[in-house]
RNA sequence: GGCGAGGUAGCGAAGCGGUCAAACGCAGCAGACUGUAAAUCUGUCGCCCUAGCGGCUUCGAAGGUUCGAGUCCUUCCCUCGCCA
């Protein structure tokens, strides 16, 4: 049968690890983890290959752990930043834990009799050890020289704004970290993104010359589009996991807007499914593109992981609305029901009353343009619709009689920006 | 503390007294073409309106010179480099 090894190599999932972990994960179980730091309030789609990670690592029996950084969190990880971080504060990252532990447990399962999943905070010991103990303990064991041939800390170093000594310490947090996890649950494997290599790597130097054991890392490569745009990056910004920020529409939009290229190892790094459907779906893509099977695949799996199976199912029916039917025609409640998550705004319904507001004005009003020279410019261009309808003429009104139901407006900007005003 | 370089729109970067709301590139936004894709092409990209060779506020900050200043002068603030 496949190993996890096999698995995570087959998906792409590779892209360094340390020699021997195959054989350690084909003959054992392992507990592994994963870091996550709580610079936000909420994990995003970037996130989830890790997260990812730790749930199929737990189908294969593994006993997987994530990390909610609350220590390090405090000082801020250098690798992949081309610039010192600002710090935040103890209690906006005691905040963003929270939500993303909780974020995380959806994809974990914590009963397990033989590998239950645990979430722990670094805090617990980052925030209780005391500096002569740690270096003592954790610094004695590195040089700087090998701290400084480090790539986050060597790239750093080139920069005229340097590297902190605060982030320079970050390394020695994150190998105390494996230590620590190594001492208490025998953790003895790290999983993270291929930026992540040199601190883990790191961890395991630490782990050989205090235990005298070999533990191990693997790492999974960057994600890219074939479009050369940063991953998980949409015009509204990042794809976050909470729906409060991204609606599970737009969720499921951003997925079902993956390029072809990019379709079939999203399903390798984002899905459960199996060979065969993946194989199927990469035959569907060559054969007939424009039905995007794959994309509808992909984000019907990938939304459901996330959002739950409900709102994949309100997700497909408001998209299938918003592009291939008038909308105007529907009875108020389906429109309702599908805009539901959509950002909407209440106006005053006599502000429609003597002959209704301009166009102009009204799009500027909920926010869906910054300013109304912006508005005007969007309409102009033909980039505003009104229940689905182009309303090129910026001299136009919207009046009472256009509102579905006399209660609700529509607006649209370009293909996927929708906004609802709901008349009061 | 000394010397040098520099601060222009989201970013990068032109500009060297008028025609500068400010070239150009990127990013963004919209349109066309499409498959809610990619590529390409077009338009747009400070704010306001009665939309015009219109009005207003911008080029680190504050003063000044000038009919006129992003452009010249003074002071201050900040960033970077070298030296101490």
């Amino acid at each position: 049968m496949t190993t996890l090894f096999d698995e995570l190599l087959w998906r792409g999932l590779v892209y360094d690890a340390t020699e021997g972990v195959g054989d350690l994960l084909a003959s054992a179980r392992v507990t592994a983890y994963a870091g996550f730091d709580p610079t936000a309030s909420s994990l995003h789609v970037g996130h989830l290959l890790p997260a990812l990670a730790l749930a199929r690592l737990q189908r294969f029996g593994h006993a997987p752990i994530a990390i909610v950084g609350g220590g390090t969190g405090m000082i801020g990880d250098p690798s992949g930043k081309s610039q010192e971080r600002t710090l935040l504060s103890r209690e906006q990252i005691e905040a963003n834990a929270a939500a993303i532990r909780e974020q995380l447990s959806r994809f974990l399962d914590f009963d397990g009799v033989d590998n239950p999943a645990r979430i722990v905070n670094n805090a617990d010991w980052l925030g209780t050890v005391d500096l002569l103990t740690f270096l003592r303990d954790a610094g004695k064991h590195f040089t700087v020289n090998y701290m400084l041939q480090k790539e986050s800390v060597n790239r750093r170093l080139e920069t005229e704004a340097g590297i902190s000594y605060t982030e320079f310490s970050y390394l020695l947090l994150q190998a105390y970290d494996f230590l620590q996890l190594f001492d208490r649950y025998g953790c003895a494997l790290q999983i993270g993104g291929s930026d992540q290599w040199g601190n883990i790597t790191a961890g395991i130097d630490l782990i050989r010359k205090r235990r005298v054991y070999k533990a191990h890392g693997v790492v999974m490569p960057l994600i890219t589009t074939a479009s050369g745009v940063k991953f998980g990056k949409t015009e509204a910004g990042a794809v976050w996991l909470d729906g409060e920020r991204t609606s599970p529409f737009k969720f499921y939009q951003f997925w079902l807007n993956t390029d072809d290229r990019d379709v079939v190892p999203y399903l390798k790094y984002f899905t459960f499914l199996d060979r065969d459907a993946i194989n199927g779906l990469e035959t569907a893509v060559h054969a007939s593109p424009e039905t995007r099977t794959a994309q509808r695949v992909l984000a019907r799996e990938v939304t459901t992981l996330v959002h739950g199976a409900s709102q994949v199912v309100r997700a497909e029916r408001a998209s299938s609305l918003l592009f291939t039917e008038d909308i105007a025609m529907l009875p108020l409640e389906d429109v309702l029901a599908v805009f539901e998550d959509v950002p909407s705004t209440e106006v005053a319904a006599r502000d429609f009353e003597p002959e209704g507001i301009g166009i102009v004005d009204l799009i500027a009003r909920v926010g869906l343009a910054p300013s109304k020279s912006e508005a005007r410019r969007l309409v102009q261009s033909g980039g505003v619709y009104i229940n689905n309808r182009r309303a090129a003429d910026p001299q136009g009104r919207v009046t009472r009689q256009d509102a579905i139901g006399g209660e609700l407006v529509v607006l649209r900007k370009g293909a996927r920006e929708t906004h609802v005003i709901r008349l009061t």
